[in-house]
DNA sequence: ATTGATGTTGAAATTCAATATCAATTAAGG
DNA sequence: CCTTAATTGATATTGAATTTCAACATCAAT
């Protein structure tokens, strides 16, 4: 059993939810899937695996794993939402190629210190962040 | 005439568009607004200016203006997208409350010249940014 | 095994922002 | 003016995301 299962289990037990079949195929499918995932790609694939999975199943799977902090959120600028693993892996940032759609994940610890500084002096408190650099990248220039 | 017309109207010509009453008064009514306004706001303050204005024609015109480097997309999470003044104002990002929805422009060069390093560092070019911190700001602690 | 309370499901309907269509209208240069 | 190509608003359409709802599954208490 992935470590993430058992994150989700838990998950689920707080909050009087159930392990279903379609959850662990949807939570199966999107673990062994690195690609960033929209909810309509892991729907395709899901789909493979029992037919009878539906669409809204897999929206309401992934806002669950979102809430168990499996899954976060990516916006890379096209109109869907895309899910990337959350557990496990470090904050990143993304460097969006405005070319060929593909992205560099990365991360300086000295924007983040800034950041933080940043909100300091503005008396914010900050919860999450969003960076992402939109340009041009090295195989395609 | 504002130095925004100006611009717009240079901008049409060597597009060979044409400066319309309907383009006039969106421009106008964006230009007199502060607020990061959806294309619904400017639509429901436009039509009062004149009541035959029709939506397409705003999410039209925003475009243009944004187009014309006049106008900002601003994404701040909520489904829809906001505009902002761009011509005059420097590039600012956005400490977005999650409690009152209001937010903070803040900009840091630090951060900015870190940002253009880490692209280096990755053979990126980078063409522009967002960087959005989300959180509780000062008045809502 | 049965029950009942409650969570879950997929299909379909719905929402909502954004875009496309199209016939009628209008700006702008000659 | 007059012509031409752009523009307009009403309306339909798209596409992602969400909600609805009746049928179904789960599971603890019988």
């Amino acid at each position: 059993m992935s470590r993430e299962l058992g994150i989700f289990i838990d998950y689920l037990r707080k909050r009087d939810l159930k392990l279903t079949d379609q959850r662990k195929i949807i939570l199966d499918v999107f673990l062994k899937t690195e690609r960033h995932l929209s909810v309509e790609d892991l729907y395709n694939i899901a789909k493979k695996k029992d037919s009878s999975i539906g669409q809204a199943t897999v929206f309401r799977t992934l806002k669950l794993l979102r809430e168990a902090d499996i899954a976060k959120e990516v916006d890379l600028g096209d109109g869907k939402t895309r899910y990337e693993h959350k557990y496990g892996h470090e904050h990143h940032d993304h460097l969006v190629c405005l070319e060929c759609g593909r992205f560099i994940e990365t991360m300086d610890p000295k924007i983040e210190k800034l950041q933080d500084e940043l909100c300091k002096k503005h008396r914010f408190t900050p919860q999450r962040h969003k960076m992402q650099i939109f340009g041009i990248c090295r195989k395609c220039r």
